[in-house]
DNA sequence: AAGAATGTTATGTA
DNA sequence: CTACATAACATTCT
């Protein structure tokens, strides 16, 4: 196992496995064990910005975490089970809890730090203090393709591969189409759809671009391909030609090559 | 059970 | 210098 996990350092620092009374966490090399009964820190806040987590305990400490495309959070319920090997912290109540499990990156860091991650982060648009005319200048100065630029994080924080792959699709922008060819119009719909979508993604914990309500309506059992509308497709929903991909930003780009221009 | 994957960073190049 | 592109890294799930 690597040697960056949370617990490691936290129970380092404090001497102790820290157990709270109200949330406790633990790990694979920590007993858990009376995670109602003794006192310990607690969770105050968690923090979102763009894909990246703060969760602030009340002893001042802060930590990161980026789960990168393989960290999971897993609900728990009492009784609960032995944290299995993955699992870097478990937060508990007497009623509940979650492990997360396989994040790249989990750890302690100073205000400094924090801020330093932070400068790097492009407005995100969850966020009430988002600046869109920051995304907006990024774009439209750039001759990088769009298809690239969704997925930077300090042009715009919170876009994934699925979601730009959805973006562009919907409005009809080929994916290589550089950030300086679109006009402002093209820009700031891309804008509005992101903070639409997010927050929809946020209300049902998916990734969902389809109409909402029908997916909702059947309690999100729906497959991927019905809450989406390219990503992975193989035909095009709209014209019914294939579905191409194309690398940009070193991953996979899904578009339809005559839907989109 | 090999390979793809809802991602980022450091490093090199134009 | 800035802005991009690419390689490297990481762990889970199928």
């Amino acid at each position: 196992m690597p040697e960056r996990h949370t617990i490691h350092r936290l129970t380092r620092d404090h001497g102790k496995l820290l157990v709270g009374n109200s949330l406790s966490v633990t790990s694979p090399q920590g007993r858990f064990a009376d995670a109602a009964s003794v006192d310990g820190p607690r969770l105050t806040n968690v923090e979102a910005h763009g894909k990246l987590l703060f969760y602030r305990w009340d002893l001042g400490h802060t930590v990161h975490v980026h789960r990168g495309p393989f960290g999971r959070f897993r609900r728990l319920r009492p009784p609960f089970p032995e944290p299995r090997e993955a699992v870097r912290t478990r937060v508990v109540s007497k009623a509940g809890g979650f492990d997360s499990t396989g994040p790249t990156d989990c750890r302690i860091v100073s205000a400094d730090e924090e801020a330093g991650i932070r400068d790097r982060l492009g407005p995100d648009p969850l966020r009430s203090d988002a600046d869109p005319d920051r995304f907006r200048g990024r774009v439209n100065r750039s001759r990088a393709a769009i298809g690239s630029l969704l997925l930077n994080q300090s042009v715009v924080a919170g876009i994934g591969n699925v979601y730009r792959a959805e973006l562009l699709f919907s409005l009809g922008i080929a994916p290589t189409r550089t950030g300086r060819e679109l006009d402002a119009t093209a820009i700031d719909a891309l804008w509005d759809l992101m903070v639409e979508w997010l927050a929809i993604g946020v209300r049902y914990n998916r990734i969902i671009t389809t109409d909402p309500v029908v997916v909702g309506r059947i309690r999100g059992r729906m497959r991927r391909h019905k809450r989406l509308l390219v990503y992975k497709k193989p035909c095009c929903t709209e014209c019914g030609g294939g579905i191409e991909t194309i690398a940009l930003g070193g991953r996979p780009l899904y578009y339809c090559p005559s839907c989109q221009s």
